[in-house]
RNA sequence: GCGCCCGUAGCUCAGCCCGGAUAGAGCGUUGGCCUCCGGAGCCAAAGGUCACAGGUUCGAAUCCUGUCGGGCGCGCCA
């Protein structure tokens, strides 16, 4: 609808410019918007008031001119001048009537738009370390990257999601660490854990079933693997040093196999606890993507080699450094340290020469907020490696604070002190979890009140919908246990909705297709959430007001018509922000 | 110190990109509504110097500048 009256204004703009009463050369767009008040019709047109300056005219006076040059169009009954120049449009009632038709006919498609043109998109999102379980901060990136993900294919493009599995470097090491250190307890022989280890339940579930396999195989007294290590910091001595050497003294006593099966078992266990916990969130991926296999199949290398060839390296310190700050970043970045080990982001570039090799035309990277300092290292590096940056996209999402009751609580993997997702989703449910991760705008910091949650979980707003949603199933079924006539669409019927509450409706639903876009383009899937909120409260509203099951049976086909428009676009809806639709509640 | 995000009703937040008509929701508060298709609902009321100060504009919550508050980041960590 909207379209087409922009077609009629581009008409008139350009009888307006032939009249010569606006340059030729006048650019603008014309803007349309829906019309706050149904008093000034359905949409509003700020034209003349944009013109006015240029035309040398008073808005009202080259509003009236504009109007006057507007082509007629069967869909428009009336176009009035008001307040300080708008040109507000009346639509004749059918207009909107026929929005009916085209949700029952293209049912789960209603909505599906173009403007991703079919381009080639990959969503990456989550990629938390395998060291533990997920916590409350990444279910809001996978709420956020998940509805994200199914917005922007409604929207039309070709999505790819992504998870990239931080399966190489030194976290992972700490945590095959702790859990051979968990092993060895098991023993009986009393020792201090490290203080930078990880200390979660979790670790000794996985040393649990690591002895359980191999039994005492990777056993050493521990004597030995205490023997000259340098202090903790409980003792004076600095933790970071100290557990280096504690990886180093297990891969030394358990030797490259042992090590591996330890690790393996880590990694095993955490990833796997991680993809349940992210399927039973109906966060599901195309590819799960390992960090080990970049340097496996020598893509650091070929990156860096790469970029070596490209002049955009130099040693310095006994490091190989990146010249990112010719590409925008603040300073130079080391790629290979002085001992000889990759940094984590020399594996990064090759992530991403990886993603560029696979030919998407654009990349999505989720992440924490905390590593908005990364971007300009990441685009410079793209620059380098002759990509175009402008592909790559990072999206901050800010953290969920949790709070129970006023006490703000702290996370921390580490220390194993943390609510984890699965926690929350035990406790408020997936659906209200999801529905509540993405009503905020992903860069606004969210304040996640467990106990509120919990104890008010009944007045989620995802209930206000899905209840809607039941409600209409409700109807239906009722019509059937009534003995009604099963319900017929027809046309002719429609004209009998005609009462403002209807009107509210069938606009709504028409405008269902420009927030599809409008969310897609601005990556922001909460307007989804915004607008199912207002659908379902016109429409609670709508069934206080009338009642649908009655003797007229043209009156009723047309009402439950709509109402099972309204049910569609629902479900539409609620798909894409991932919670379910029920019949029942 | 520099960079990014944020500041709108008692609380939690939309609206800002792309400036327009009385600034909107939810929760909470107050008062109504089931002999009637599901009351997880509806109707109504109270509640706001849009952090502050300038600027641009016919018009600013929206754009620009500055100030003040809050969060985060500035490693040869990941």
């Amino acid at each position: 609808m909207k379209p087409q009256l922009q077609t009629l204004f581009q008409h008139a703009l350009v009888q307006l410019q032939t009249e010569g009463l606006i340059p030729q050369d006048t650019v603008v767009e014309v803007q349309l918007e829906h019309s706050r008040d149904p008093k000034f019709g359905d949409f509003a047109c700020n034209l003349a008031m944009v013109l006015a300056k240029i035309a040398k005219m008073r808005p009202r006076d080259l509003a009236e001119r504009i109007v006057a040059a507007l082509p007629s169009a069967d869909f428009v009954s009336k176009v009035e001048i008001a307040g300080a120049g708008f040109i507000n449009i009346f639509l004749v009632p059918n207009a909107y009537r026929q929005v009916i038709a085209t949700v029952l006919q293209q049912g789960e498609h209603y909505g599906r738009g173009q403007v991703g043109a079919g381009q080639k998109v990959m969503v990456e999102f989550v990629s938390a370390n395998p060291t533990g379980p997920l916590h409350v901060g990444h279910g809001r990136g996978a709420a956020y990257g998940a509805a994200l993900s199914n917005l922007l294919s409604v929207a039309g493009y070709d999505v790819y999601k992504e998870y990239y599995v931080n399966d190489a470097g030194r976290q992972m090491d700490i945590l095959a660490t702790s859990v051979w250190l968990r092993y060895l307890e098991s023993y009986g022989e009393p020792f201090t854990f490290p203080s930078n280890a990880y200390k979660g339940v979790y670790i000794r579930d996985i040393s649990a079933a690591l002895k359980q396999q191999y039994g005492d195989s990777l056993h050493h007294p521990i004597s030995a693997v205490f023997a000259d290590l340098p202090a903790d910091e409980p003792q004076g001595g600095d933790k970071e040093i100290y557990i280096d050497a504690m990886i180093a003294r297990c891969k030394q006593l358990l030797g490259a196999t042992g090590y591996e099966q330890v690790f393996q078992a880590g990694l095993v266990d955490i990833l796997g606890d991680i993809r349940q916990d992210l399927e039973e969130f109906s966060v599901t991926y195309d590819n799960w993507f390992s960090e080990r296999s970049l340097s496996d199949n020598h893509t650091v290398e070929r990156a860096i080699e790469k970029l070596k060839a490209q002049g955009h390296t130099y040693e310095q310190n006994g490091a190989l450094w990146f010249r990112s700050s010719s590409f925008g970043d603040e300073k130079d970045r080391v790629l290979v340290r002085e001992n000889g080990l990759m940094t984590y982001f020399a594996s990064d570039i090759a992530y991403h020469l990886n993603k560029i090799e696979r030919g998407f035309d654009v990349l999505i990277n989720i992440w924490g907020a905390d590593h908005h300092g990364y971007i300009p290292r990441v685009k410079a590096a793209m620059s380098a490696l002759g990509a175009n940056p402008e592909c790559l996209t990072v999206l901050l999402v800010q953290f969920a604070t949790l709070y129970r009751g006023t006490e703000r609580l702290q996370m921390s993997t580490r220390s194993g002190e943390f609510v984890t997702l699965r926690e929350l989703r035990d406790d408020v449910g997936n659906d209200a979890a999801r529905f509540f991760y993405v009503q905020r705008k992903s860069e606004q910091h969210l304040d996640f009140d467990l106990d509120l949650a919990k104890s008010q979980s009944s007045d989620n707003p995802v209930y206000y919908v899905q209840y809607a949603h039941a409600r209409i199933a409700s109807v239906l079924r009722e019509l059937t246990e009534r003995g009604f006539p099963a319900h017929e669409f027809n046309a002719a019927d429609l004209a009998s909705l005609d009462s403002p509450h209807e009107q509210t409706l069938l606009t709504r639903l028409a405008r269902y297709p420009e927030v599809i876009e409008a969310a897609a383009r601005a990556y922001e899937p909460h307007q989804i959430a915004y607008y199912l909120r207002e659908l379902a409260q016109d429409f609670h509203t709508y069934y206080n007001a009338y009642k649908f099951l009655i003797d007229d049976a043209n009156l009723r086909n047309a009402r439950l018509s709509l109402s099972k428009a309204v049910q569609q676009v629902l479900r539409n809806g609620l798909n894409i922000i991932g919670v379910s639709a029920p019949d029942v509640m």
